[in-house]
DNA sequence: TATTTTTTACCCACTTTAACCCACCGCTGG
DNA sequence: CCAGCGGTGGGTTAAAGTGGGTAAAAAATA
Protein backbone atom coordinates (compact mmCIF):
# COMPACT_ATOMS: atom_id res chain seq x y z
CA UNK A 1 0.00 0.00 0.00
CA UNK A 2 1.28 3.73 -0.74
CA UNK A 3 1.78 6.34 1.88
CA UNK A 4 2.02 9.74 0.91
CA UNK A 5 3.88 12.79 2.46
CA UNK A 6 5.12 15.73 2.63
CA UNK A 7 4.15 19.37 -0.02
CA UNK A 8 6.05 20.41 -3.18
CA UNK A 9 5.96 23.57 -5.26
CA UNK A 10 5.61 22.69 -8.99
CA UNK A 11 4.52 23.94 -12.03
CA UNK A 12 1.36 23.15 -14.62
CA UNK A 13 2.86 23.74 -18.12
CA UNK A 14 0.36 25.05 -20.84
CA UNK A 15 -0.28 21.39 -21.78
CA UNK A 16 -1.54 20.81 -18.19
CA UNK A 17 0.85 18.25 -17.11
CA UNK A 18 2.55 18.21 -13.58
CA UNK A 19 5.79 16.23 -12.52
CA UNK A 20 4.58 13.36 -9.55
CA UNK A 21 7.31 14.43 -6.81
CA UNK A 22 10.33 11.59 -7.11
CA UNK A 23 9.65 11.53 -3.39
CA UNK A 24 6.17 10.19 -4.11
CA UNK A 25 6.61 7.84 -7.04
CA UNK A 26 9.01 5.59 -4.34
CA UNK A 27 6.31 5.46 -2.29
CA UNK A 28 3.78 4.02 -4.89
CA UNK A 29 3.52 0.31 -4.80
CA UNK A 30 4.58 -2.28 -7.84
CA UNK A 31 0.58 -2.94 -7.96
CA UNK A 32 0.18 0.51 -9.25
CA UNK A 33 1.90 0.03 -12.02
CA UNK A 34 2.70 3.50 -12.82
CA UNK A 35 -1.03 3.96 -13.07
CA UNK A 36 -3.46 6.45 -11.19
CA UNK A 37 -7.33 7.78 -11.09
CA UNK A 38 -7.79 11.40 -11.28
CA UNK A 39 -10.53 13.01 -9.75
CA UNK A 40 -12.20 15.76 -7.97
CA UNK A 41 -11.56 16.27 -4.57
CA UNK A 42 -13.44 17.28 -1.47
CA UNK A 43 -12.93 20.69 -1.08
CA UNK A 44 -11.42 22.49 -4.50
CA UNK A 45 -8.66 20.28 -5.47
CA UNK A 46 -7.59 17.33 -7.10
CA UNK A 47 -7.54 13.72 -6.04
CA UNK A 48 -4.41 11.61 -7.44
CA UNK A 49 -5.04 7.80 -6.34
CA UNK A 50 -2.75 4.91 -7.62
CA UNK A 51 -4.68 2.01 -9.66
CA UNK A 52 -4.44 0.13 -6.79
CA UNK A 53 -5.82 2.27 -4.10
CA UNK A 54 -8.70 4.11 -6.85
CA UNK A 55 -9.68 -0.05 -7.16
CA UNK A 56 -11.30 0.09 -3.20
CA UNK A 57 -12.89 2.75 -3.85
CA UNK A 58 -14.43 1.22 -6.81
CA UNK A 59 -15.11 -1.99 -4.67
CA UNK A 60 -17.46 0.15 -2.63
CA UNK A 61 -19.04 1.33 -5.89
CA UNK A 62 -20.21 -1.97 -7.23
CA UNK A 63 -22.12 -2.71 -3.96
CA UNK A 64 -24.72 -0.24 -5.13
CA UNK A 65 -27.65 -0.85 -6.15
CA UNK A 66 -28.24 0.81 -9.69
CA UNK A 67 -31.82 -0.09 -9.57
CA UNK A 68 -31.99 2.51 -6.92
CA UNK A 69 -32.10 6.74 -8.30
CA UNK A 70 -30.22 7.65 -5.21
CA UNK A 71 -27.45 4.63 -6.06
CA UNK A 72 -26.87 5.77 -9.71
CA UNK A 73 -26.56 9.50 -8.55
CA UNK A 74 -24.25 8.33 -6.59
CA UNK A 75 -22.65 6.83 -8.99
CA UNK A 76 -22.49 9.30 -11.78
CA UNK A 77 -21.40 12.00 -9.07
CA UNK A 78 -18.23 9.79 -7.94
CA UNK A 79 -17.59 8.94 -11.56
CA UNK A 80 -18.27 11.81 -13.80
CA UNK A 81 -14.53 13.81 -13.17
CA UNK A 82 -12.72 10.42 -12.90
CA UNK A 83 -10.24 9.79 -15.70
CA UNK A 84 -7.07 7.04 -15.65
CA UNK A 85 -4.01 8.20 -16.24
CA UNK A 86 -0.18 6.83 -16.68
CA UNK A 87 2.82 8.81 -15.89
CA UNK A 88 4.42 9.36 -19.12
CA UNK A 89 8.43 9.45 -19.75
CA UNK A 90 9.06 12.29 -17.90
CA UNK A 91 6.94 10.62 -14.81
CA UNK A 92 4.14 13.28 -15.55
CA UNK A 93 0.83 13.23 -15.57
CA UNK A 94 -1.96 14.80 -17.28
CA UNK A 95 -4.60 16.71 -15.46
CA UNK A 96 -7.91 17.40 -18.06
CA UNK A 97 -9.10 21.12 -18.15
CA UNK A 98 -12.61 20.22 -16.82
CA UNK A 99 -10.42 19.23 -13.31
CA UNK A 100 -8.35 22.47 -13.64
CA UNK A 101 -10.84 24.32 -14.13
CA UNK A 102 -12.25 22.93 -11.09
CA UNK A 103 -9.41 23.20 -8.71
CA UNK A 104 -9.13 26.80 -10.05
CA UNK A 105 -5.43 26.16 -10.61
CA UNK A 106 -3.25 29.02 -13.08
CA UNK A 107 0.25 27.99 -13.71
CA UNK A 108 1.65 26.55 -10.20
CA UNK A 109 0.54 23.89 -7.94
CA UNK A 110 0.74 22.54 -4.51
CA UNK A 111 0.93 19.38 -4.16
CA UNK A 112 0.59 17.52 -0.87
CA UNK A 113 1.05 14.03 -0.32
CA UNK A 114 -2.11 12.84 1.87
CA UNK A 115 -1.66 9.25 2.74
CA UNK A 116 -3.27 7.06 0.63
CA UNK A 117 -3.70 9.83 -1.85
CA UNK A 118 -2.15 12.72 -3.47
CA UNK A 119 -3.91 16.33 -3.82
CA UNK A 120 -2.61 18.99 -6.27
CA UNK A 121 -3.95 22.27 -5.09
CA UNK A 122 -3.92 25.65 -6.30
CA UNK A 123 -1.23 27.09 -3.60
CA UNK A 124 -3.74 30.18 -3.16
CA UNK A 125 -6.88 27.97 -2.49
CA UNK A 126 -5.08 25.75 -0.08
CA UNK A 127 -3.88 29.14 1.92
CA UNK A 128 -7.63 30.30 1.92
CA UNK A 129 -8.47 26.85 3.10
CA UNK A 130 -6.38 26.78 5.69
CA UNK A 131 -7.45 30.40 6.82
CA UNK A 132 -11.18 29.14 6.44
CA UNK A 133 -10.35 26.41 9.66
CA UNK A 134 -11.42 27.88 12.78
CA UNK A 135 -9.45 25.66 15.36
CA UNK A 136 -5.52 25.61 14.78
CA UNK A 137 -3.56 22.42 14.43
CA UNK A 138 -3.22 21.61 18.02
CA UNK A 139 -6.78 21.17 19.13
CA UNK A 140 -7.35 19.35 16.18
CA UNK A 141 -4.87 16.91 16.56
CA UNK A 142 -5.59 15.97 19.98
CA UNK A 143 -9.29 15.56 19.27
CA UNK A 144 -8.55 13.51 16.01
CA UNK A 145 -6.13 11.18 17.76
CA UNK A 146 -8.05 10.98 21.12
CA UNK A 147 -10.66 8.56 19.41
CA UNK A 148 -8.89 6.29 18.49
CA UNK A 149 -9.68 2.92 20.02
CA UNK B 1 -15.27 -6.64 -16.12
CA UNK B 2 -15.55 -3.10 -17.31
CA UNK B 3 -16.01 -0.14 -15.40
CA UNK B 4 -16.34 3.14 -17.01
CA UNK B 5 -15.92 6.41 -16.01
CA UNK B 6 -15.20 10.07 -16.94
CA UNK B 7 -17.13 12.77 -19.02
CA UNK B 8 -17.24 13.87 -22.37
CA UNK B 9 -18.84 16.25 -24.61
CA UNK B 10 -19.11 14.54 -28.08
CA UNK B 11 -21.53 15.16 -31.68
CA UNK B 12 -24.14 13.24 -32.76
CA UNK B 13 -24.00 13.85 -36.31
CA UNK B 14 -26.79 13.96 -38.92
CA UNK B 15 -26.97 9.61 -39.33
CA UNK B 16 -27.36 9.71 -35.27
CA UNK B 17 -24.20 8.26 -34.53
CA UNK B 18 -21.56 9.11 -31.79
CA UNK B 19 -18.30 8.22 -31.29
CA UNK B 20 -17.80 5.88 -27.92
CA UNK B 21 -14.94 7.73 -26.53
CA UNK B 22 -11.17 5.70 -26.41
CA UNK B 23 -10.98 5.98 -23.08
CA UNK B 24 -14.00 3.75 -22.43
CA UNK B 25 -13.15 1.58 -24.95
CA UNK B 26 -9.92 0.91 -23.33
CA UNK B 27 -12.06 -0.08 -20.34
CA UNK B 28 -13.77 -2.86 -22.93
CA UNK B 29 -13.44 -6.30 -21.59
CA UNK B 30 -12.47 -8.57 -24.84
CA UNK B 31 -15.75 -10.84 -24.03
CA UNK B 32 -17.82 -7.69 -25.11
CA UNK B 33 -16.36 -8.14 -28.20
CA UNK B 34 -17.17 -4.42 -29.35
CA UNK B 35 -20.62 -5.03 -29.39
CA UNK B 36 -23.29 -3.37 -27.30
CA UNK B 37 -27.14 -3.32 -26.43
CA UNK B 38 -28.38 0.05 -26.52
CA UNK B 39 -31.81 0.71 -24.13
CA UNK B 40 -33.33 3.54 -23.09
CA UNK B 41 -32.22 4.81 -19.34
CA UNK B 42 -33.65 5.20 -16.31
CA UNK B 43 -34.03 9.06 -16.31
CA UNK B 44 -34.22 10.73 -19.63
CA UNK B 45 -31.11 9.62 -20.86
CA UNK B 46 -29.56 6.29 -23.19
CA UNK B 47 -28.06 3.46 -21.22
CA UNK B 48 -25.49 1.50 -23.19
CA UNK B 49 -24.17 -1.89 -22.47
CA UNK B 50 -21.38 -3.67 -23.53
CA UNK B 51 -22.39 -7.00 -24.27
CA UNK B 52 -20.95 -9.10 -21.30
CA UNK B 53 -22.56 -6.62 -18.78
CA UNK B 54 -25.93 -6.52 -20.82
CA UNK B 55 -26.01 -10.57 -20.18
CA UNK B 56 -25.80 -10.00 -16.32
CA UNK B 57 -28.95 -7.53 -16.77
CA UNK B 58 -30.35 -10.22 -18.51
CA UNK B 59 -30.18 -12.79 -15.67
CA UNK B 60 -31.55 -10.43 -13.36
CA UNK B 61 -34.62 -10.04 -15.13
CA UNK B 62 -34.58 -14.00 -15.15
CA UNK B 63 -35.46 -13.73 -11.59
CA UNK B 64 -38.25 -11.69 -11.79
CA UNK B 65 -41.43 -12.61 -10.86
CA UNK B 66 -43.35 -12.09 -14.21
CA UNK B 67 -46.54 -12.80 -12.58
CA UNK B 68 -46.20 -9.72 -10.54
CA UNK B 69 -47.30 -6.50 -12.86
CA UNK B 70 -44.72 -4.17 -11.57
CA UNK B 71 -41.72 -7.02 -12.73
CA UNK B 72 -43.75 -7.40 -16.19
CA UNK B 73 -43.74 -3.99 -16.62
CA UNK B 74 -39.95 -3.14 -15.62
CA UNK B 75 -39.63 -6.14 -18.47
CA UNK B 76 -41.49 -4.23 -21.01
CA UNK B 77 -39.73 -0.59 -20.56
CA UNK B 78 -36.05 -2.41 -20.40
CA UNK B 79 -36.53 -4.35 -23.44
CA UNK B 80 -39.20 -2.88 -25.76
CA UNK B 81 -35.96 -0.33 -27.26
CA UNK B 82 -33.43 -2.22 -26.68
CA UNK B 83 -31.35 -3.03 -29.62
CA UNK B 84 -27.99 -5.23 -30.26
CA UNK B 85 -25.22 -2.65 -32.16
CA UNK B 86 -21.67 -3.19 -33.12
CA UNK B 87 -18.93 -0.14 -33.53
CA UNK B 88 -18.78 0.74 -37.06
CA UNK B 89 -14.56 1.04 -38.38
CA UNK B 90 -14.46 4.34 -36.85
CA UNK B 91 -15.79 2.97 -33.20
CA UNK B 92 -19.03 4.70 -33.47
CA UNK B 93 -22.42 3.31 -32.82
CA UNK B 94 -25.51 4.26 -34.16
CA UNK B 95 -28.57 5.59 -31.70
CA UNK B 96 -32.16 5.07 -33.17
CA UNK B 97 -34.46 7.78 -33.55
CA UNK B 98 -37.01 6.61 -31.59
CA UNK B 99 -34.09 6.47 -28.35
CA UNK B 100 -32.62 9.94 -29.79
CA UNK B 101 -36.06 11.53 -29.24
CA UNK B 102 -36.84 9.23 -26.08
CA UNK B 103 -33.71 11.43 -24.49
CA UNK B 104 -34.37 14.75 -25.90
CA UNK B 105 -30.82 14.27 -28.02
CA UNK B 106 -30.08 17.39 -30.27
CA UNK B 107 -26.64 17.74 -31.64
CA UNK B 108 -24.67 17.23 -28.77
CA UNK B 109 -24.14 15.26 -26.54
CA UNK B 110 -22.80 14.41 -22.97
CA UNK B 111 -21.27 11.38 -22.32
CA UNK B 112 -20.97 9.68 -19.03
CA UNK B 113 -19.05 6.70 -17.51
CA UNK B 114 -21.08 5.28 -14.77
CA UNK B 115 -19.16 1.98 -13.89
CA UNK B 116 -21.14 -0.64 -15.69
CA UNK B 117 -22.67 0.95 -18.39
CA UNK B 118 -22.04 4.02 -20.67
CA UNK B 119 -24.88 7.10 -20.25
CA UNK B 120 -25.76 9.09 -23.33
CA UNK B 121 -27.68 12.72 -22.18
CA UNK B 122 -28.84 15.72 -23.62
CA UNK B 123 -26.10 18.31 -21.33
CA UNK B 124 -29.04 20.13 -20.63
CA UNK B 125 -30.99 17.54 -19.33
CA UNK B 126 -28.04 16.30 -17.58
CA UNK B 127 -27.95 19.83 -15.68
CA UNK B 128 -31.57 19.66 -14.81
CA UNK B 129 -30.98 16.37 -13.67
CA UNK B 130 -28.61 17.15 -10.89
CA UNK B 131 -30.09 20.67 -10.45
CA UNK B 132 -32.76 18.53 -9.36
CA UNK B 133 -30.73 16.10 -6.69
CA UNK B 134 -30.88 17.02 -2.73
CA UNK B 135 -27.44 16.24 -1.88
CA UNK B 136 -24.17 17.42 -3.04
CA UNK B 137 -21.10 15.73 -4.25
CA UNK B 138 -19.36 15.76 -0.12
CA UNK B 139 -22.34 14.11 1.18
CA UNK B 140 -22.41 11.44 -1.56
CA UNK B 141 -18.28 11.03 -1.63
CA UNK B 142 -18.40 10.75 2.32
CA UNK B 143 -20.37 7.13 1.57
CA UNK B 144 -18.01 5.33 -0.83
CA UNK B 145 -15.11 7.02 1.24
CA UNK B 146 -15.20 6.24 4.11
CA UNK B 147 -15.55 2.47 4.49
CA UNK B 148 -11.85 1.55 4.40
CA UNK B 149 -11.46 -2.35 3.86
C1' DT C 1 -43.32 -9.95 -59.02
C1' DA C 2 -40.86 -6.01 -60.80
C1' DT C 3 -39.53 -1.45 -59.98
C1' DT C 4 -38.75 2.43 -57.32
C1' DT C 5 -37.59 4.57 -53.09
C1' DT C 6 -35.59 4.66 -48.70
C1' DT C 7 -32.60 3.08 -45.38
C1' DT C 8 -28.47 1.10 -43.67
C1' DA C 9 -23.70 -0.46 -43.72
C1' DC C 10 -19.17 0.31 -45.13
C1' DC C 11 -15.74 2.99 -46.99
C1' DC C 12 -12.71 7.06 -47.53
C1' DA C 13 -11.12 11.70 -46.20
C1' DC C 14 -10.18 15.69 -43.34
C1' DT C 15 -9.09 18.29 -38.99
C1' DT C 16 -7.72 18.47 -34.42
C1' DT C 17 -5.81 16.56 -30.33
C1' DA C 18 -2.82 14.25 -27.47
C1' DA C 19 0.87 10.61 -26.84
C1' DC C 20 5.54 10.06 -27.34
C1' DC C 21 10.09 11.37 -27.93
C1' DC C 22 14.03 14.35 -27.48
C1' DA C 23 16.46 18.10 -25.35
C1' DC C 24 17.76 21.38 -21.90
C1' DC C 25 19.19 23.04 -17.33
C1' DG C 26 19.99 23.21 -12.44
C1' DC C 27 20.73 20.93 -8.29
C1' DT C 28 22.80 17.36 -5.45
C1' DG C 29 25.71 13.99 -3.91
C1' DG C 30 29.86 11.45 -4.57
C1' DC D 1 34.28 19.20 -10.22
C1' DC D 2 31.75 16.09 -12.60
C1' DA D 3 27.93 12.81 -13.38
C1' DG D 4 23.40 11.69 -12.94
C1' DC D 5 18.93 12.47 -11.47
C1' DG D 6 14.97 15.51 -11.11
C1' DG D 7 12.13 18.98 -13.06
C1' DT D 8 10.62 21.61 -17.24
C1' DG D 9 9.65 22.71 -22.15
C1' DG D 10 8.48 21.80 -26.78
C1' DG D 11 8.14 19.41 -31.65
C1' DT D 12 6.56 15.54 -34.33
C1' DT D 13 3.55 12.01 -35.55
C1' DA D 14 0.08 8.76 -34.80
C1' DA D 15 -4.46 8.54 -32.94
C1' DA D 16 -8.97 10.38 -32.07
C1' DG D 17 -13.08 12.69 -33.49
C1' DT D 18 -16.03 14.21 -37.29
C1' DG D 19 -18.22 14.34 -41.85
C1' DG D 20 -19.88 12.58 -46.00
C1' DG D 21 -20.36 9.38 -50.54
C1' DT D 22 -21.58 5.09 -52.45
C1' DA D 23 -23.25 0.58 -52.89
C1' DA D 24 -25.95 -3.00 -50.94
C1' DA D 25 -30.02 -4.18 -48.52
C1' DA D 26 -34.61 -3.45 -47.10
C1' DA D 27 -38.99 -1.55 -47.63
C1' DA D 28 -42.60 0.38 -50.16
C1' DT D 29 -45.31 0.89 -54.25
C1' DA D 30 -47.25 -0.25 -58.55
Amino acid sequence: MSSFKGSFHYTVDNKGRINIPAKMRKNLSPEANNSFVVTRGFESCIFVYPNDEWAKRELELGKLQQTKPQDRFFTRMLLQYATDTELDGQYRIVLSKDLIQYANIQSEVFILGAFDRIEVWNPEEYKKYLDAQQEDYLTVASRVFENKE
